[in-house]
DNA sequence: ATCGACCGATACCCTGCTGATATGGATCAT
DNA sequence: ATGATCCATATCAGCAGGGTATCGGTCGAT
């Protein structure tokens, strides 16, 4: 019994994920015999059939789904060693916040100016990166918005604020009150939180996430509406836009993560420090629409 | 930026283990220098000095103590998912279970007979074993003793009872009552729970472990002592042994293990067979020695 | 029913990684 | 001073792992 290597583990996630031995070998940039004998190599290794071929489609044995599972999770563990090396290893030590840019609740200057055991290095990036970047071991501690996966996260609550819809301003909805879900059934960006996952949603192609700026040029076009916590809205107050409360929609928390292994001093001190600070901020309890009227 | 082999972390955790080139290599089946090799290009890939070599002595930098802890937990993830794999493959499934001979208090039988979900695979194993089994993927659920590194697993109580010392039934000892721990300094086998780690051992030079055979061969001869629930002790109830209560000794608790990822309904079952079992099973409240006089 | 497109498996070749041996250089004990 | 110890370097060999060409089976279109 010889031992597992990551590589072996990388082509069956790539072929089960893709279903697919040509797109997953596009995918790994090599080509695709080598690496169907590489997971004919891993079904001998294991002796367990992986994966059910017929010459139309590729599809996973309750084995393989096993496979699956476990393989993400010790890619993961084998990433985080080495970032979390590479990390320890620079000369000057920081704690790295990842977060999503304009997610902070207006938070973040004051985190930034109040703690000072170490210099904070920030990760921006898009929606569910700051998870992966917990996970990987790229980042100490992250600034989410609720709901997320929580497992093998620590949090803590921040900020509790409803979540309100944006639409163009010129939109007949937006002369309405009372708002509920339905009445934006089929013109919902799917990006954002996946809360809303049993409503259609627009017509587009786009299959890469968009940016708040590309987001909010739909909008404003009427082409789409979008859900998003109070605290973003008010970063984006503009003509052109109108936010409106949502009856029976979720509020959003705003919440400090770390990985739940994670037992560094740094991260704690950091995490009562935000916590701090959030108790002292005015919270959303009584939401007023803001936007400017049509 | 490449990926990680778990061949680098492997031969990594054995050089850091070892602090010594030669003794790794011997380890792992290779020559010294290949080693150093892949040491250097490890280093390298990472950006990261690992290992302070001195012609004399290896040491860990601060970088290398990180990734020496989270490439075990790496490798024990990448051991995990094939051995989940290669179970979940098997035609027939079945429950997993771990345990050390002698050590169920007596609940095995009754637990194998009321337990009828799967079939149960039992995994004997040594001291600690249990636990690498649970964390490796290679049994689903486990009998243990307390204390035991409770990381990454979730337990229930079955059943406490006190622990008792074990020594030759000649010993001036055994006819004393109120025995203290520090009565015995000296004379702890360092084998079976590490809770006394500060008491002195005797002068073995076992580095191997000791089977139950070989422990009572010494106990009897009066070479050594050995504290063990008194579950233990029912089941070794022989001439030559004389088993007291301490004072001051912690009592142990048999308890039943998974690993806390787990969320087999076959897991959840088992569980609650087993603490229905021993709830119904007599407790240990009330200690009596046991042991034939001197 | 036939043909063509699609897709995974097989056959075969070649490169470079991984491990082995020989040896160098530095440090410490005697 | 000298030998022992131990890690690094140099060099070579074998094979694991990747590439190209091609086969065979299946499905859909005509």
């Amino acid at each position: 019994m010889d031992h597992l290597e990551t590589r072996q583990l990388r082509y069956f996630v790539a072929v089960a994920e893709e279903q697919h031995f040509g797109r997953a070998a596009h995918r790994l940039g090599m080509a695709q015999p080598p690496l169907s004998r590489a997971i004919r190599d891993l079904e001998r290794h294991l002796g367990v059939q992986l994966l059910v071929r017929t010459s139309r489609r590729v599809a996973l044995t309750p084995a393989g789904q096993v496979l699956l599972d476990e393989a993400r999770i010790a890619l993961d563990a084998v990433a985080t060693a080495g970032n979390r090396t590479r990390h320890a290893g620079q000369e000057v030590p920081a704690l790295r916040l990842a977060l999503k840019a304009d997610h902070d609740a207006g938070l973040l200057p004051r985190i930034l100016d109040a703690y000072d055991v170490l210099p904070v290095e920030l990760l921006l990036g898009g929606y569910g990166e700051q998870l992966a970047a917990l996970h990987d071991g790229r980042a100490d501690v992250a600034l989410l918005t609720t709901p997320f996966d929580e497992r093998g996260i620590d949090s803590e609550p921040l900020v509790t604020g409803p979540r309100l819809v944006a639409m163009a301003a010129s939109d007949p909805l937006a002369a309405r009150t009372g708002l509920r879900l339905v009445d934006l059934t089929g013109r919902l960006l799917p990006y954002g939180t996946p809360a809303e996952k049993g409503l259609p949603t627009p017509p587009f192609d786009h299959h890469e996430p968009l940016d708040h700026s590309q987001i909010f040029s739909l909008i404003e076009v009427g082409a789409a509406v979008w859900f998003l916590p109070v605290w973003l809205a008010e970063r984006f107050d503009r003509p052109g836009i109108a936010y409106r409360p949502v009856e029976g929609l979720e509020p959003a928390t705003l919440t400090v993560a770390w990985p739940a292994r994670s037992r560094l001093a740094a991260v704690a001190t950091f995490v009562r420090t935000v916590q701090q600070i959030a108790g002292d901020t005015a919270t959303y309890d009584n939401p007023a629409p803001v936007g400017h009227p049509v």
